[in-house]
DNA sequence: GATGAATGAGCCTTCATTCAT
DNA sequence: CATGAATGAAGGCTCATTCAT
């Protein structure tokens, strides 16, 4: 009887957990940094009880790599919706570009909470390995928007074509650096709009003549 | 007369001590992070004992500090020089970008430590600052040779004047995106490479004309 | 059903805890002093684990702390106990001052305790906040003893009992400088009894008529 | 030549040289205890190296064994010379307890010193063994002051001089305690006089005839 | 599933003492 | 005699993890 539904009942009751302990995990890591962070500290912010938060989790490390899991496969869910949306390809890169801005905008902790993941990933092979596939899939689809707009682009653009991986690297690598700088900056600045100027300059090396 | 000489050596010691020391803790540092560096490891690196490193050091954390002021520095004064050199600005561009490729390559040790410092940051002060100062100088001193870059080019370039600022910043974040990039990676792949052809895409598409 | 019960067992095995730490940390702390023991002391003493220790207590002082709190506690309650049984004043002086040395006498290494406690009282405010008051309200019951004594006692004494302030001090007094004086002799003497004739000179001094 | 001399001159200025060292030992005794005191702040506070230092006293209990000699010797001396004194044995005696009160008054920071010397007395028979021949000493000289007191008052008495023992410790006991409670009270009050009392209830008690 | 008391290995730091100069 | 850099054993405390209830 309750078999079906009360499994039902209780993976989503899991996932609820996993859910709310991964939240806790970030606000806590985001604060105090990987290490800095007890399990205490992430049961408190979780309002679930020690012995739960092991029963979700078999360790610390578990963690954290669950949470990289759960962070880079949102991000590649976002990426992939904005990739399928029909709409031309200049709109969709300055689109995922300054939604990534505004998202750290609106929740600044999400920087640092990154940064810590990012040198977790040195002493944790999973981690590590999210990581890598998530860059590459993030240069990929740059290099594939970046494509469109030299397809869609006036002119012969075989040049550009050509130069289209460089440019996606060079924009992948900039938006991560970028947000370092911005996280790390003692002078605040706007990362949207910095972040625009870059790909502005990005895609015109791309798009322009090899004369320059 | 054994006055001045012996001052003289006593701080000679105590600066090869400091520096003794500053190598250890960056093996280690590399080696297993930060938190995962225990004191006696150090010691132990360094072949001193433990009282010597305290004397050096008041606590752990100075240690990090102080060896992140010792490595920016050490940029800092690489950079200038390079600045200073009798050379074409596009020779010093390309020889500041491939000079830190090489070092990367060279010892990829490096990196690691890098990314390990760079997340300490966020939790100490001082070493944010110096990070925040760094990023600065090193997004000015690309500021400087792009304007010199423009500025020797053929034809007007106020637009490119203009836009150095921004290619600049591009380039700066680029470079430490991309070099965490090299350091994640899975599959490896020739840092300096990829690195001058990033840097040949921005330098277009700061050069590049409006219509471009 | 098990609701209360269980809180109940577990607040009774929470003091019983505390109980057997404070049992253990006396013993070592007379034996090798505050600063002579070490945490391990204690945890093997109670026979505890470290942990355990440390979910009881935040840290050493605490501990001091709390093992003060309870020892005068239970001094006082002793006192008042006393003060309260329906005999009189004299006899109850009497038992005061002789259970007093009776209990030193029998467990000796309650001096060496009091002792180190009473150091620790100097640099630890809330232990000398407890001796402070522990102090006032000894004297205090000796002064109400001594009053009773002089009101029962043949003829007038409106003198006597305006004595009895610096009589019940002298007392109170004599009684915690004899006990050092014993634990530091080298040559044992019969506490009790030195003891009692201190009591007898005291109170012949506070009875005696003005003309002497 | 500079056989006798020499040596004299250096005998003194080694005496010297221990005066400033027992001195720096004190201060920094009474502020943070035999403990809390670390060699390198009796250094600094002694103006001498610590090399200096380790050649007048073998170790930090050295250090506190003299110190303890030192102070009790110099009390000894004051005794003694007290009781040399060409005046009635009351005068003595009450000149004897004022002083010491005092002192205290004058030197708060003594207090402190010597509660904590004296519980050091329990870990270093030396420190111990002084204490114990400095109490038998001052309840010796308490004794011999207080049957000269009896002796010279008027009447007969033989009980009072039988007594004198128990006054003596009484007394010796009662100036130690009070001056500890004064120590440590919260409420401060006036040692000189609280101690005459105490003196006043106790040579009472002594002079008192049998009847009192 | 959930709880939180209990475990104990690990680690940073202190500081009395030494000794080459 | 004096200096202060160097030594290293010791110890208070933390905290990830476990497990009886």
């Amino acid at each position: 009887m309750t078999g079906k539904e009360g499994e039902m009942a209780d993976e989503q009751r899991s996932a609820a957990r996993r859910r709310q302990i991964f939240q806790a995990t970030a606000t806590v890591f985001a604060r105090q940094g990987y290490h800095g962070a007890r399990m205490d500290d992430i049961v408190k912010e979780s309002g679930l009880s020690k012995g739960a938060l092991y029963w979700y989790f078999k360790n610390k490390e578990e963690l954290a790599t669950g949470l990289v899991h759960q962070m880079l496969s949102a991000e590649k869910q976002g990426m992939d919706e904005l990739m399928a949306a029909p709409r031309p390809a200049a709109e969709r890169l300055e689109e995922l570009v300054r939604g990534f801005a505004r998202e750290l905008t609106k929740d600044p902790e999400k920087a640092p909470l990154a940064l810590e993941l990012l040198s977790l990933a040195q002493n944790i092979p999973d981690i590590r390995a999210c990581y890598s596939v998530h860059h590459e899939q993030y240069t990929e689809c740059m290099r594939a928007l970046l494509l469109e707009v030299c397809e869609a682009g006036p002119g012969v653009h075989d040049e550009a074509a050509r130069r289209a991986d460089a440019a996606a690297l060079a924009l992948a690598s900039a938006v991560d650096g970028l947000a370092l700088r911005w996280t790390l900056a003692r002078t605040a600045f706007d990362l949207e709009e910095k972040l625009w100027e870059v790909v502005q300059v990005i895609v015109r090396g791309l798009l322009s003549s090899s004369a320059g």
